[in-house]
DNA sequence: TGCAAAGTTTCCAATATTAGAAACAAGATG
DNA sequence: CATCTTGTTTCTAATATTGGAAACTTTGCA
């Protein structure tokens, strides 16, 4: 197996790793109502700024969410609801194999 | 914000954390086109069958995989093939705009 | 029984991620 | 200019992830 092989696969896994804190995919699920600055966000979800800022430029980088200066403000905004959308239909399938798993203790 | 709110999001990030590495997707992408055991997935993209395991336990995990006993062998396959095409979707819409921030260095 | 093959688990060292505090930068406003 | 607000970056310690070697289990077979 070619190491450019696995090379195809990076930027997917950076936008997979990006939607793996449950944190970020609660800030993203903020994001699907309407645009958030960070301090009214990091307030919403209960934590501090840095880390919301923090978390908030991760999501960026992965292409999910884009940012616009306003003034002292910086407002985020989703990029890509679609996202959002097959993280539910992977609840629907996924979550269902994995909770069956759980119970059965498989 | 409870943690109850948070705690809602982790079963989706797990799943998310298991996309989350190029190898653990290039395996799933071997497994869409036919069941594999651990040593020949492992040989086929070139690491230590033990670090194979160790992938396959995590996507399996996740509810991502499933396996079945054959002999001395263990098969692994594709038990959501909507995720792939999920990532497959992302591709078109997340990661065009994250190529385009990477070259404009934004 | 003895041995080989397939997988899993354990151990280790290297690396990455995370939260939060503190320092810092950039606008707004009096 | 002084200061406040907003947001990012830096620093630290705790925790998690990773790959590979080695030990171990299980199954098949002579």
């Amino acid at each position: 197996m070619e190491t450019n092989s696995l090379k195809r696969y990076e930027l997917k896994a950076e936008m997979f790793k990006a939607l793996s804190h449950p944190m970020r995919i609660l800030m993203l699920d903020k994001l699907k109502e309407r645009p958030w600055c960070v301090c009214e966000l990091a307030t919403e979800v209960g934590i501090d700024k840095s880390v919301a800022s923090k978390h908030l430029s991760q999501l960026k980088t992965a292409g999910l969410i884009d940012d616009e200066k306003r003034g002292t403000l910086v407002e985020y905004r989703l990029v890509a609801p679609c996202v959002l959308e097959l993280a539910a239909c992977a609840e629907g399938s996924v979550l269902q194999n994995r909770r069956k798993r759980l119970e059965t203790g498989g």
